[in-house]
DNA sequence: CGGTCTCTTGACGGAGTTCAAAGCTAGTGG
DNA sequence: CCACTAGCTTTGAACTCCGTCAAGAGACCG
């Protein structure tokens, strides 16, 4: 099992190396390359993954044709359409890698059977979708209370290594704003730097 | 313990009589009239709250005064900041009803007590947090994806009973929007029915 | 019935999009 | 290691969705 997951893994609640040893047997390892695809829209969404190194975007393409990045998972998250790997019915998104990366999976049958198995991971699950929901929770205040310029900006101030790390249109896309609009507002910060 | 709870445990994996009990020690009941706060921002959210019968709102203040509303919680619905509940921390919403609502409450030390005392609850909180993320994955899909008109219409077709049970300023808070658009929209939907 | 909420109407303005085109940058193959 | 090209970023002008403001019309409750 990757050492990135089983310190997670233990910063919830200690497992023994036995524990340990079967919880490995119920996931995959992967790698992928920049830009490959992980997950395809109209497909089933059949894999919980967990980014041991690198980064995944999950997205969908709007009506006019445009890419929007609704996730971001760096080292120590889990993505998924949950609703697709819940239901396992086919998903609108798209999840792709932003940067060369290393990941677990584990399946639908795979998380069901490690729930019943090992309850100690109940209790990791229930920690995880929590945190989860809490932070859902914040995205969408925020998405209601800042125009597009305050987005970035908060974004900017948060993640300040973040920006450095993906270009700039996925910026854009993550903000929900165009790659011209958001040229604009850098140029404005530029401009007058506090 | 309330009914409508019973059912809804029940729903997510068998509970027997005694546990049923030991459960129940664990919550508190309350009763609010229409219109009544349940948490008031600047103070922590102590308690989850399960809707029995009736309907609350999360909302918070933005800059301009205007309240926009966030979650509704009908029937069988959690609701919280869970920010604030999960670190104790204040909170930037408020919480209120908008009917008349029966609902049980459980503090954060009885939620942690109960959670150690009866492992079957570690399951059934992994449920309700899994959902309300699969939710807000939706939720924010929508919202990225539609406009205003759109999200007026996707709300009314997906929950026409709800438009009925809340007045329109409450949608429209709800939305994003102001009184004065929504009764726009809503013109236009009257002049051109489908 | 009188007053306070709630909903509607219309004029105006601004944040952010669209479209078109040019300038940059980085990866690729020769 | 350089040159080429495709993809990324910037600029600017026109346009649109939706918010703001102000005022009036209903509707509900004491």
């Amino acid at each position: 099992m990757v050492e990135a997951f089983k310190k997670h893994l233990a910063k919830f609640g200690a497992v023994s190396e036995s524990e340990e040893a079967l919880i490995s047997t119920y996931f995959q390892l992967g790698s992928l390359r920049k830009k490959q695809t992980l997950l395809k829209e109209g497909s089933v969404c059949k894999y919980l993954y967990f980014v041991a190194q690198g980064c995944l975007r999950m997205f969908f393409v709007k009506d006019n044709g445009v890419e929007q990045t609704t996730h971001f998972a760096i080292e120590n998250w889990w993505l998924a359409d949950y609703f697709s790997f819940l239901q396992q019915q086919p998903t609108e998104f798209n999840i792709q890698a932003v940067e060369p990366t290393h990941l677990l999976a584990i399946s639908y049958p795979n998380y069901e059977r490690l729930l019943q198995q090992v309850p100690q991971m109940e209790k990791y699950f229930r920690y995880i979708h929590q945190r989860e929901s809490a932070a859902a929770q914040r995205r969408i205040k925020y998405l209601y209370s800042l125009s597009k310029e305050e987005l970035y900006h908060s974004f900017n101030d948060s993640f300040p290594e973040f920006i450095q790390r993906v270009p700039q249109y996925l910026v854009a896309s993550y903000l929900g704003i165009t790659p011209e609009y958001l040229s604009e507002l850098r140029k404005k910060l530029f401009l007058k730097p506090v």
